[in-house]
DNA sequence: GGCACCCGTAAGCGATGCTTCATCCATCCC
DNA sequence: GGGATGGATGAAGCATCGCTTACGGGTGCC
């Protein structure tokens, strides 16, 4: 007697709330687009009631459905809550554990991190997503991930929506990579004032190293002159040890550096802080306490210290986490 | 990916926590015991928790397992409160509507009722079970009902738990029964004080008949002299048709009197006072409003006024509804 | 000690729910 | 306007799920 509004149907009305399309829902809870059309058609006719109507290319909610995704965000917390506690009395972390975070972090932090927590830990069921930065807030307070991995930087705080915490995994920062050939290279330290007259290899615009570099340049009194732009830290880089110009670079995620660039301490460079961020409800569930643990441990075993200098020589032998 | 509670597991296990086995709960829920039994193994599967541990001859829960049947309480709470609203914004009565009712109410009321509630709504699915009355008002408290028609007795209330609501249907009097030979069936109307002396058709003891008859008497000065016991009203009327005895009958289910069996009015007899019962969470529901005020209404039209005074002539001409 | 009751497991089968493929509709762009 | 694109939905197929029946094991009662 299937009579009863179903949990997951009321999921799937839920995802297309929060994300405004079939399409979109779908993609958060990993199924095809038809399938959660299904699920919502049957919803309908098991309340007789219209949910969904076309609105030019896409879905809008009826009034009803608004107010049952509304129930619905209700029940989802209060299961969220009951499994929280549930591995909280178990003590083991358990279950599934979907993690954001972005590229570089993904690269450079996350590989070691989670495969020490999944050895550790075997009924934790642990998968990433690499996102976009300033998307992977949101994506934990809607839900759609538990626990991500973001950062801010010195001149773009990380927001803090309802309902979500953090806590500080570590401090990133960046150094000047330059061509092996550069004065530079000679310098034990690079100062703001240093940076004129260089040639730059930056991200695109929007970005947040490139829009630091222009801020800072122009601050100390200089119009940056953007030679080359890719998306890739390892293209930048690579574009440096050939010589075309110099770069700002993070040090995590960046990886060891090709024969030909080397990389050289800015003082004060950008800095961005690292943040596990999840959401208060499941702030007691076991799996987040040890996900974040196991992240801060292997941010101080493997990235460098805030003080800590790095290898000033570039080359195969200075290979970063 | 299942990777979640699931609402119907959560509903077994809080079958079983209610009712206190799993065959309880199976008989509940309409499935079979191994049903639930495998239902609620899949649930200590997935959260890698020992919920049910055999105790003696049944099983009990875990604290896991109660703390988890709680806000399976809360969750399915919730999703009831969202069903009435959902129905109440449409108006028109549907879904499923479990209806309990004592027997009597069931031979004599319900039929008609419920026919006519079928058939001016279509969408709503009426579902009638026949139970012993004083359990009913439990049922709807525990959810495995929606709407139950039960009674009190002027010597016993009817009980009024925490969550549910009642209303007056209507009351049910009782006419003494006798063959139509029996001096009574010349009298207009019978008092207490006349009873001495005769022989009784009744039902076992326990039974609220049975109480009243044994009351009454022995409060007018008189030993009851039991003759014949019977559980069927119909039963008792046919004894009663054979000169075998007199009863007392309420007139709500007890059909048409054979040949042979008179009714005469009794004053004052025993009265017994009709409710609908539900719960206050689903008080707004149009299936509720509309299922109460249909009855009212078939009682009205159906059964005998308060005031009123049945044909005191049997025989086959003295139908009841 | 036999019997009744209740819970769990195994096998089987219908129903459910997903995927893929195809269609339809609205919008965007040329 | 016409073609291309993106999104939603329907039909068919197939795996999985969840129920039922049938059986075995353990417990309490007579």
């Amino acid at each position: 007697m299937g009579r009863m509004l179903d949990l997951s149907r009321l999921r799937a009305l839920h995802a297309v709330s929060v994300h405004g399309s079939v399409a979109g829902a779908a993609a958060a809870l990993g199924y095809t687009p038809s399938a959660v059309s299904q699920q919502i058609a049957k919803l309908e006719r098991e309340t007789r009631t219209t949910l969904l109507e076309r609105r030019g290319r896409g879905v809008a909610l009826t009034e009803e459905a608004r107010h049952l995704a509304e129930t619905a965000q209700e029940l989802l917390s209060i299961v969220e809550r009951a499994e929280t506690t549930l591995e909280e009395r178990r003590g083991q972390p358990g279950g599934l554990l979907r993690v954001a975070a972005f590229a570089s972090a993904a690269r450079g932090l996350m590989p070691g991190a989670l495969a020490d927590l999944a050895r550790r830990h075997p009924a934790l069921d642990v998968r990433l997503t690499e996102v976009d930065p300033h998307l992977s807030v949101d994506l934990v307070a809607r839900g759609v991930t538990d626990l991500a991995v973001a950062h801010d930087w010195d001149i773009a705080p990380l927001p803090a929506p309802e309902g979500v915490e953090q806590a500080v995994i570590g401090d990133d920062r960046c150094d000047l990579v330059v061509p092996q050939d550069h004065p530079f290279t000679r310098r034990a330290v690079i100062r703001r004032a240093d940076l004129g007259g260089e040639r730059w290899v930056c991200q695109p615009p929007g970005r947040v190293c490139h829009d630091w570099l222009m801020r800072t340049l122009r601050a100390a009194g200089f119009e940056p002159d953007i030679a080359h732009v890719a998306e890739e830290n390892h293209t930048i880089v690579a574009l440096v040890a050939a010589g075309l110009g110099v770069a700002v670079v993070p040090r995590l995620g960046t990886g060891a550096l090709p024969p030909g660039a080397v990389a050289v301490p800015l003082e004060p460079g950008p800095v961005r802080r690292l943040y596990a961020v999840w959401r208060t409800g499941a702030a007691r569930r076991p799996a987040i306490t040890e996900a974040v643990r196991t992240l801060r441990e292997h941010w101080a075993y493997a990235a460098p210290l805030p003080g800590d200098l790095p290898s000033v020589r570039g080359g195969a032998g200075a290979v970063r986490q």
